[in-house]
DNA sequence: GTCACATTGTACCATTCGGTCCACACGCGC
DNA sequence: GCGCGTGTGGACCGAATGGTACAATGTGAC
């Protein structure tokens, strides 16, 4: 175990937090040994390939915790609507409301991309997959729930890059309640 | 002038290439260096404070090119569907059709977002505001242009960083043919 | 108690980082 | 031809980078 007080995964927790704010390139094996607490033997001792490893298992974490919280419900049985509005309520608490950068934008940009493109890749198929479920089983057609749910995912991303380069979370907590009320709405004409 | 065959402009245009895919933690002097053909002491001479001072010209230079493709065409007068087909293709070009990162994503993201924060506010707000001109010219009431544009300019963002992710352009160009498509479509329900 | 192994602090490594210095070129007005 | 200011190559800087070696701990199982 690690220092005896801390869990492997309260470690990767703290090495997510250093990532999704400072993201791949600009993480220093300093930095994160101070967030963790853990010097950098032991940082080495737990992830033998370095830096790279440490960001996998922080992207690893990311999944399962997407999974659990977000995934499932998604797919799980129950009102659609309530299974939506529960992926938005946990994407704005993982968030902050906007104040929080996001993880994986982090790791798409910089020079980060192609170390991580098949898990980036998986994530993100899998969240729209997910999202398109519940889409389908709340009476939108398989097409349009597909388009949907990317577009969804999108303007989640979209949404924080803006609110952190304006420094504007109104405009992240604005994208979601526009989610919440236009994702299950009947097919009408836009989108 | 600089090394007689290359002006100021295109060595920031060389610089805005390295940024736009490493970052600003990821792009490195020697990168610089390289990709401008100029030696660290010619980049010192231009860019006395480093590259901050460097960064801080490429978004500069990406602020006059927004300004004359996107936002004052946006304002322009003419057809409002002309206007935003216009900043679309602009877009789609700068692009490269989603193969290209974005500058200002890539300097909201890692460690970057505070030195550049009044720039990258300024050009979200100018393009937002912009936009929402045209849509307000093209008979869409006040208060919704400003959500659309807004959305709009979320939604671009965050394809970029999604086609990024899965290493899919469609994700992009999907999201560009929605967008001429929707942005003046009467009032309608969703949105 | 002792043996084995997980864990850790310390010292160290080469390389690269952003950045500076300076002497020398080059052109151009005079 | 002479100065002068813009540009530039190359040597150099201390600090930080990611990473390693290893000896010393601690902690349990037996």
């Amino acid at each position: 175990m690690p220092p005896a007080q801390l869990s492997l995964e309260e470690v990767v927790d703290r090495l997510m937090l250093v990532v999704r704010q400072r993201g791949y390139d600009g993480a220093s094996l300093a930095e994160l040994s101070r967030a963790t607490g853990l010097g950098k033997s032991s940082l080495y001792h737990y992830f033998p390939e370095g830096k790279e490893d440490m960001v996998r298992a922080v992207l690893e974490r990311l999944e399962t915790q997407l999974r659990a919280g977000v995934f499932e419900p998604l797919r799980a049985s129950g009102s659609p609507r309530k299974r939506v509005e529960a992926m938005v309520k946990t994407i704005d608490t993982f968030y902050r409301g906007g104040r929080e950068a996001c993880v994986l934008a982090n790791l798409v940009l910089g020079t980060s991309r192609s170390r991580f493109r098949t898990q980036l890749t998986r994530i993100f198929e899998e969240w729209i997959d997910a999202l398109a479920v519940a889409l389908v089983d709340g009476g939108v057609s398989r097409a349009v729930a597909r388009i949907r749910a990317e577009d969804a995912v999108v303007r989640i991303e979209g949404a924080l890059v803006v609110a952190g380069a304006m420094d504007d979370t109104a405009v992240f907590s604005r994208m979601l309640k526009l989610l919440s009320a236009d994702l299950l709405a009947p097919p009408a004409r836009a989108h």
